[in-house]
DNA sequence: ATTGTTTAGTTGTCGCTTCAAGTAAGTGCT
DNA sequence: AGCACTTACTTGAAGCGACAACTAAACAAT
């Protein structure tokens, strides 16, 4: 048990902003998908993967790592997308244990029509604020933390 | 409808690896927590902004602004917070209506007993992977975008 | 071939958050 | 003083996610 290294008062400042920004920053997205789109983020975020795969198609455990969820919450979340008929569900002819997700011709639009209300708000709450060069800055910076939250990159497409 | 504004490259970088990071930075304060105290980082984000308040009592009101949670999801929080013995529950003798929270001797225990873990997992995650000069960058990003995220200061006390 | 292990997913249960509704105290208007 | 309105919660029901247990396919070793 060594001594513990207590935050810097600048240190302190920027872990409270940072922690406030994490914790507004999910509600945002969430609110204006939820209310122009019926989608939660989640939702909309595991279609958008889809759509931007090649051919539409990808086995929920691809999936699960581009997002960042267990198999089981996919499973579920999956399930109730495909009920509302926005992707369909098959297995995998060349694994016969993988699942792959189609999207629908449903999904693709549902995709299409959310994409500019949601990129409208990114822009609002992240990109609109900041600068070219704090853009910059920030890339980098989230780039460097990824390398200790995600070594693998799982998420960023590509594992 | 006017015409979306997508999102350059660089930018859609700089979003992409935002998100990750919010993504999976939750999860790893969620981790360390649950494992070394028990406590959802929510719960232990409670206790310590109570513990961190004159007299180490706050208003729910008050709290649930800090926290930037719903009065509901406070209120149901700190039923079993007060369960389990780490604060407790009166109603404010100025204002009928308002329950305040007081930390008990548990309670502080607790948080001081938790402190410290918390504190090499955020230095970890955030600031041992990052220069001086990218912390101090960040810091500053992150309040220009709390401008539009939280532009009463709600979060990070003071209203 | 068979046995054991790993991988991929599904399903059921529990706990927590959200949402809607309700209660009670305070405030404003007349 | 009386009435509507707002504020500050509380409570119960419903939905989503985490966890554990399970199934089934693929692989690895002998």
């Amino acid at each position: 048990m060594t001594k513990t290294r207590w935050l810097t008062d600048d240190e302190r400042v920027a872990w409270l902003r940072l922690v406030a920004v994490t914790m507004l920053l999910p509600g945002r997205l969430e609110a204006e998908l939820r209310r122009d789109a019926g989608l939660s983020h989640f939702e909309y975020y595991v279609l958008a993967m889809i759509s931007e795969s090649e051919g539409k198609v990808l086995a929920l455990s691809e999936l699960a790592s581009r997002t960042n969820s267990s198999l089981s919450r996919l499973s579920h979340v999956v399930g109730r997308l495909d009920d509302q008929g926005f992707l369909a569900r098959s297995t995998s002819p060349t694994d016969g244990r993988a699942s792959i997700a189609t999207l629908t011709d449903d999904g693709w639009t549902k995709v299409v029509a959310s994409a500019p209300g949601h990129v409208e708000e990114v822009r609002a709450v992240v990109f609109d604020p900041l600068t070219a060069r704090q853009v910059e800055e920030l890339s980098e910076i989230c780039a460097r933390l990824l390398t200790t939250l995600d070594p693998d990159h799982r998420l960023l497409g590509l594992g």
